[in-house]
DNA sequence: AATGAATGAGGTTTCATTCAT
DNA sequence: GATGAATGAAACCTCATTCAT
């Protein structure tokens, strides 16, 4: 998801790695306890370096989440272009979502908590790349609707949020009990749920 | 949720005045980003004072959430005691979620966002009052499960996580867009959502 | 040396009280690390009782000095008043000072430790009781000189300075390797030491 | 005894500087009053500069005897290294001892008087640098006793501490009173009096 | 006289950021 | 471009003292 060499150019390459050193410290120790020597000592630089790379604390968490989700969204669009059902794009978006995370779990750390302190920050992204994220859920929802293969009978920004929201927790648990677990596996019984409801069959 | 009056002795009185004010600036301006004295100045207090009803910073956060989610659960138990249907209970208890923090937006603010700094204070609450609020929606999945009102075939956690999630995110999502819409009117959408799922009928 | 009973009123008792407890707490923590609230706990009274008795901390350290030391060298006086051999004189008044600090470790400590705390207390001090007492040593050592009993080229300031220096130092000592053992019985060594000096014989 | 200036590194120099402003400071205020910011002031530092040579406010007050005993420990051991007769080692000693804090009172004060706090300090010292030096004069005094020139029916502790305590009282009565007399020229009265005693001759 | 809850000034320390080298 | 020593603002918390009861 976020490749640690390849950068073009020798700058790209640094920033990148200033990002890697970020997100995996963030995920250590938190956003605020961590600090940016800490950041600066696994990338390898000096402290000022991380200064011209980027403008301060805030601007690296901020470009974490921008620089992810970014690569990420770009991904599932291309995946999900030449498909026709919307539920084989909603399972498709499911599992990438799940298996990014799964592969990375100091990332998964970082977006799912540290990124989200305080409203100021969660607003911030919520306007950005991820707003962008979940648009891409809610085109599948409402294309789903118009097909009639989801039912439309209730608002599609809702049910993009139960959707997002289903995911979103059963991340965050993973995250907070097991990280060993493997999560894609989980994507057929969400999908189930999802699509079924608890309603015994 | 948290009565501001009505303590028994003038010190829980104080105490409670406290935690309201450590609600209202939290949420304002983010528990790191707060300052005590934000909370005494909020409360009316000497700054002092804080420490003669709390150990510090963080023990007013957690206090905050044991409190609140303490006397919430007992609620929840007290109100779906003497109700049969699962599905009704499952029902109250979104009816409740939704209704508490519709009623204080800096209450939700605080749970939703500010309690989930890192890792280090999510494991503190997963494991105290969350816990005791998950193993009660838990309780009535797997009732609904064993009386065959809900589908069978899928892990019991798995289901908590996703209902919670739903809802959870639901929360989320109305604190960072518009909260002054109703958020109980969205009980039955939500409730059929999870019910039915998205399959058409 | 501080008799815990027996004040003549009851104000005179609690007084007491309250300087027996600040002797043992300081002790203990030492002057600038304990609290008032220590001090006030040791004496069974509430903090703001301490304020009734004395003028505030500083107060309560200058008091126990002068209270205790009062006592003590009302006491030497009376016991050397008959005597007429300077060197007899001399060692009554270092038994009596090693045996009441012997008898009292606690006060010990503070009387040699706490109580010179920076300069400010130290001239306090030297111009108080202390001074009363160094009085009575030199008193002893001129006399001795008078009466041709002790060397009489030295200027008998000097000689009062090592005197008291020595048995202040060696007080010391104790007090930091080992104040279980019986001080007293250095009594004689000390003054053979002092008296016939390192020469051998 | 501490050159201001001469350290070999940039930050030897510096550190050397905070020293030095640190024992004006605890000297002039007291160790406990002193703050931080005063000691800061004082060496032309900011106030997080102490924190990058020093731990803390307590490891800057250790650092003061350490640093200051550790070369006067030297300095006596070259002086006395090429002498025999311990009776000079012993006054050389005891000038140089005299000698280093005359020439800094300020110094003096804080070996004297702020670094006796509590048994929790001294007890540090005393297994530390000024253990060392202890041991040193004690080696003057064995050695003495073992070739006959001091009286050897006296335990050699018990001396040290004699000899110690007369020339630590000395310092400290100078220090009290006037700091403005030279120390140094009652070398000779000193000495006299330790080797010779009381006992008119 | 006694209490002890409340006060609030003040200090040590941290750490994001800068800038001379 | 890179460094990392220096900066200094800012915050948590302690505790001597007060005063209403």
């Amino acid at each position: 998801m976020l490749e640690t060499s390849n950068g073009s150019t020798p700058r790209e390459a640094k920033r990148r790695r200033i990002l890697r050193a970020a997100i995996d410290v963030f995920a250590r120790k938190g956003y605020f306890t961590a600090r940016m020597t800490d950041v600066a000592t696994e990338a390898g630089v000096a402290d000022g370096t991380l200064y011209l790379y980027f403008e301060g604390k805030e601007d690296l968490l901020l470009n974490i989440f921008d620089f992810v989700l970014g690569h990420f969204v770009e991904q599932v669009e291309r995946e999900i272009k030449d498909v026709d059902d919307p539920e084989e794009k909603l399972r498709i978006l499911i599992r990438m979502h799940l298996a990014s995370l799964n592969s990375d779990p100091h990332l998964a750390q970082v977006l799912q908590i540290e990124i989200r302190h305080s409203r100021h920050f969660l607003s911030l992204f919520t306007r950005g790349k991820l707003g962008t994220y979940l648009n891409v859920l809610r085109g599948i929802i409402e294309e789903g609707q118009r097909l009639g293969r989801f039912r439309g009978d209730i608002n599609p920004g809702l049910v993009t949020n139960v959707v997002f929201g289903a995911v979103d927790e059963f991340v965050m648990s993973w995250l907070l009990q097991d990280e060993t677990a493997d999560l894609e596996r989980f994507v057929d019984p969400l999908m189930k749920l999802l699509i079924e409801g608890l309603e015994p069959r």
